[in-house]
RNA sequence: GGGCGCAUAGCUCAGUUGGCUAGAGCGCUUCCCUUACAAGGAAGAUGUCGGGGGUUCGAGUCCCUCUGCGCCCACCA
């Protein structure tokens, strides 16, 4: 027990603390606790590409108030750590970082020392390396910036167990994703397939639906006449892609569409390349939309992969992987017509279209500049464009309407929080119109744990993959070689070759609850935690990670992951538009900690209601450092009237109308916060008991303290300091899951161990015994107050003396201000109270003349 | 086009099954160095609960409708 200090400060206290709880491993997980004593949580990994902002601060305090209180509960908290390394955002910090790029065609070079560490000039090359020396680089700076990850995340006082962490690219996820993976394809829920895909041309590899979204981007709609192929004239379409113009395969119009009915079955001829092609009918054609008949392109968006396969048209392909135009014209193309536009990127190749148009008469009018959503993938710059490649898939529902519907199903076996956001969840499933595409085209990522036979040309046999054995994960097929084959066949005829891509790093933390919960790993663990209590995390990520965590685990287990979907909101800026992360990192975490106090912070936090966008505000954080600050000085006041003298029951001891009183409206906060909590409404529950602490403070204890000092009414003040303690040691508890600096400090004063290992308070039951009404003190803290304002509008001081009072009040209120009367007397300086019928409370004050 | 959310004091927001004169904090005004706290304390002013209609003894709360804002999704020629 430490001694309580003259000046109470929250100077220092986060660093003192969070050390003493690592080194007693106040946070440390309890495998020993049978499954229905735990509480596990899903934490979510951070992308470990940068610096943790705002918007982390904001949700992970969120999950750590619940874990807080469910190990106040008694429940053993599995309270994990990941961080999510794998993938583009680290590879692209590496090559800003050391000045590198990765180039496969490089040979290792042994002991490599990157061009920089940090900061490389702004006009400097990036110089390509090896494969192999780019992943120790990523592995290099993951480390360094998981550390400061971590110390940034305790100072946060987050009651993570540190002894359970995991990275997205460390060897057990690399084996739970490979082994998870090869599972899904013998029971054939995985699958490669060559076929259109969605592609990001600077990044150079295939996007997932997930991936995608839309922006608003200037376009044309360009009007081109078609030369029907009976020579009766033209039919014109509007197109914002004239640079397609020689991927064309059909123009299509709605089946209903009567001024196009007379056509279907009859061709035209594509300007400029002189292709002949048909026009057909299908529903997705929008009659109201431009010309209402549109030319299908090889591929120019999603619809034309949908007619392309729909109406089984020929393949006409010619952007390329790189987005320039392929070299040689594609089937029935002129290849002089088409070699003007050979080689050129997209933008370069629509100016040279059009302006051959116009030479020949063939655009008519002028283009219309239009404003339109346009494919991105989320983290590039230029327009996916549509490529055929071989890709593997994960069946999500996208293609097949009963699973669809059982991953609908799992979604009800989720408790969300709020409500709400299955909707979301819902939404997305049902909308979803491809299986889920998981193999990317890049370097830093868990390897598909695939090999392919060649066959006696050389050629991958794509439909025989050679699968590891479980016991050999994880393995890289690019150095491993298959089962039955020596590392000199690779490549050769008869031989074989690895599977060249990684996955998604979806594909990965889709498996967050298995990694850290050691599937097939610690069998004894994972039977202990999955599924898991609870998955926080961000509501814009519901489509990606909170719906291929519960894909894969319906696929391995038949059950959702976790029983509960805590989601939380965004960070506004203060004029309430979502904070730019330019914005958001002006101001750091770790500078808000050094001014308010990371309590403070954590009070602005605890504040906002779950899943619901919230304004940064500095003034809630001076708001939580005034409550932290105050629930020091008030720990201090209660405590030094000492202990009481006896251990009788709190019952007995407590005998005085005012306290009972008191205390049974503590009880009332307690059933109040313990209820939102198991709600998961942490703003609920701190905002009850914040309201109660001030009532304490400014009322309760100004009212009783005469009292505690009153050696003329010994047991008058033995229940007051034996309420008092009561009362605060059950708000600290309240508090300890949003304030676990300032409560921790101030228990520390008189107790011997961790309040965040003390159990949950519990009404006392006061409220159903003798004087045990509530709302029984606040009759004379009204009398109270009315004095105050008796000597504020006189302009005195609180402390001067009342010569007599005159309270009038209805004889229902007697019993009450009578049980109050000499608290009254002591905290109002009144020399004389008299209590007088009547129809209203009401009180005549007479202050003393001053001396 | 489909779905979801929000609208209460100048600002940020509570208001859980409908129930006394609608609450808190910040900000604002006045006062007080009072023995835990001046990074404090006491007191005070402030609202057509977005508009309209309905159910009810009674509606901020339930139903309908309109308006405005935000988010998610969608095949975007």
């Amino acid at each position: 027990m430490a001694n309580i200090p003259d000046k109470p400060t929250l100077d220092g206290i986060e660093d003192r603390w969070a050390a003493q709880w690592d080194s007693d491993g106040t946070y440390r997980f309890d495998a020993s606790v049978p499954r229905e004593g735990v509480f596990s949580i899903d934490t979510p990994p951070p992308t470990v590409s940068g610096s943790l902002h705002m918007g982390h601060v904001f949700s992970y305090t969120h999950t750590d108030t619940i874990a807080r209180y469910q190990r106040m509960s008694g429940k053993a908290v599995f309270y994990p750590m990941g961080w999510d390394d794998n993938g583009l955002p680290t590879e692209r910090r590496v090559q800003n970082y050391y000045g590198v790029r990765c180039d496969p065609s490089q040979h290792y070079v042994d002991g490599f020392e990157p061009p920089f560490r940090g900061d490389p000039p702004k006009n400097h090359h990036a110089i390509p390396i090896s494969r192999p020396n780019f992943l120790e680089l990523c592995d290099e700076l993951v480390e360094l910036d998981e550390q400061v990850f971590e110390a940034l995340l305790k100072r946060l006082g987050l009651s993570v167990d540190w002894n359970h962490q995991y990275a997205t690219i460390d060897e057990r996820s690399r084996r739970a994703s490979q082994r998870a993976f090869l599972r899904n394809v013998t029971r054939g829920e995985a699958y490669s397939q060559e076929a259109p895909t969605l592609w990001d041309i600077d990044f150079r590899t295939a996007v997932a639906q997930a991936e995608m979204e839309d922006r608003d981007r200037p376009g044309a709609y360009h009007t081109i006449p078609f030369a029907r192929s009976d020579g009766n004239g033209a039919i014109e379409i509007d197109t914002t892609r004239p640079e397609l113009l020689a991927a064309c395969v059909a123009l299509v119009a709605h089946p209903d569409d009567e001024r196009y009915q007379p056509h279907f079955g009859t061709t035209v001829r594509t300007p400029l390349y002189g292709v002949e092609v048909p026009i057909v009918a299908h529903e997705l054609a929008q009659p109201d939309k431009g010309t209402g008949i549109a030319m299908i392109c090889t591929f120019g968006d999603t619809t034309d992969v949908t007619w392309w396969r729909e109406l089984n048209l020929p393949m006409r392909a010619i952007i390329g992987r790189d987005g320039r135009l392929h070299a040689d014209a594609p089937d029935g193309v002129d290849p002089a017509a088409y070699a003007t536009i050979a080689g050129l990127t997209v933008k370069q190749a629509q100016k040279v279209v059009v302006e051959q148009l116009v030479e020949q008469g063939l655009l008519i009018g002028e283009p219309r500049g239009i404003q339109h959503p346009v494919k991105f993938y989320e983290r590039g710059d230029r327009p996916l464009e549509i490529v055929t490649s071989r890709q593997w898939y994960i069946r999500n529902g996208g293609r097949d309407a009963d699973l669809r519907g059982a991953l609908v199903s799992r979604g009800t076996e989720v408790t969300w929080h709020p409500a709400h956001m299955q909707h979301r969840y819902d939404n997305w499933v049902e909308g979803l119109n491809g299986d889920w595409l998981v193999s990317r085209q890049r370097f830093f990522g868990v390897p598909i744990p695939i090999w392919y036979a060649l066959d006696e040309h050389g050629e991958p046999r794509y439909d025989e993959p050679l699968l590891p054995d479980e016991s050999r994960l994880p393995i890289d097929p690019s150095t491993d070689a298959p089962e039955g084959y020596t590392e000199s066949q690779r490549g050769e005829p008869g031989g074989f070759t690895g599977d060249p891509d990684v996955f998604d790093t979806w594909a990965t933390s889709s498996l967050t609850p298995q990694i850290a919960g050691g599937w097939e790993e610690d069998n004894d663990l994972f039977e202990h935690v999955f599924p898991m209590d609870m998955r926080p995390q961000a509501h814009d990520i519901i489509r990606t990670w909170l719906f291929s965590t519960i894909t894969r685990s319906h696929h391995e287990f038949g059950c959702a992951p976790w029983s509960h979907a805590a989601l939380s909101g965004w960070i506004l800026d203060p004029d309430r538009k979502k904070m730019s992360k330019s914005k958001g990192n002006v101001v750091t975490p770790l500078d808000l900690f050094e001014t308010y106090g990371t309590d403070a912070v954590r009070y602005w936090a605890g504040s906002a209601r779950p899943g619901v966008d919230t304004a940064f505000s500095e003034e809630q954080m001076k708001v939580g450092r005034k409550l932290a600050n105050k629930l020091l000085n008030v720990t201090k006041f209660v405590l030094q009237f000492g202990a009481p003298s006896d251990d009788r029951s709190l019952d007995d001891a407590v005998t005085d109308p005012i306290d009972r009183s008191m205390l049974a409206k503590l009880d009332g906060v307690i059933d109040d916060a313990t209820a939102a909590f198991d709600a998961f409404d942490y703003a609920r529950a701190l905002e009850r008991t914040e309201a109660f602490f001030w009532w304490f403070c400014d009322n309760y204890v100004e009212l009783v303290k005469g009292r505690t000092y009153d050696e003329q009414r010994p047991q008058g003040a033995e229940s007051a300091k034996r309420a008092l303690r009561e009362a605060l040691g059950a708000v600290q508890r309240l508090f300890a899951p949003i304030l676990p600096f300032a409560t921790e400090e101030a228990w520390s004063w008189w107790n011997d161990s961790s309040v965040h290992l003390a159990p949950w308070p519990t009404a006392s039951g006061t409220a159903a015994t003798p004087f045990g009404d509530p709302t029984l003190a606040d009759v004379t803290i009204e009398v109270l107050t009315q004095v105050r304002r008796a000597k504020t509008e006189a302009k005195r001081s609180q402390r001067a003396v009342v010569a007599t009072l005159v309270v009038t009040a209805p004889l229902t209120l007697h019993p009450a201000i009578d049980a109050g009367r000499h608290d009254l007397v002591d905290a109002g300086s009144i020399r004389t109270l008299d209590l007088v019928d009547g129809a209203t409370l009401g009180t005549v004050v007479t202050l003393a003349d001053e001396d």
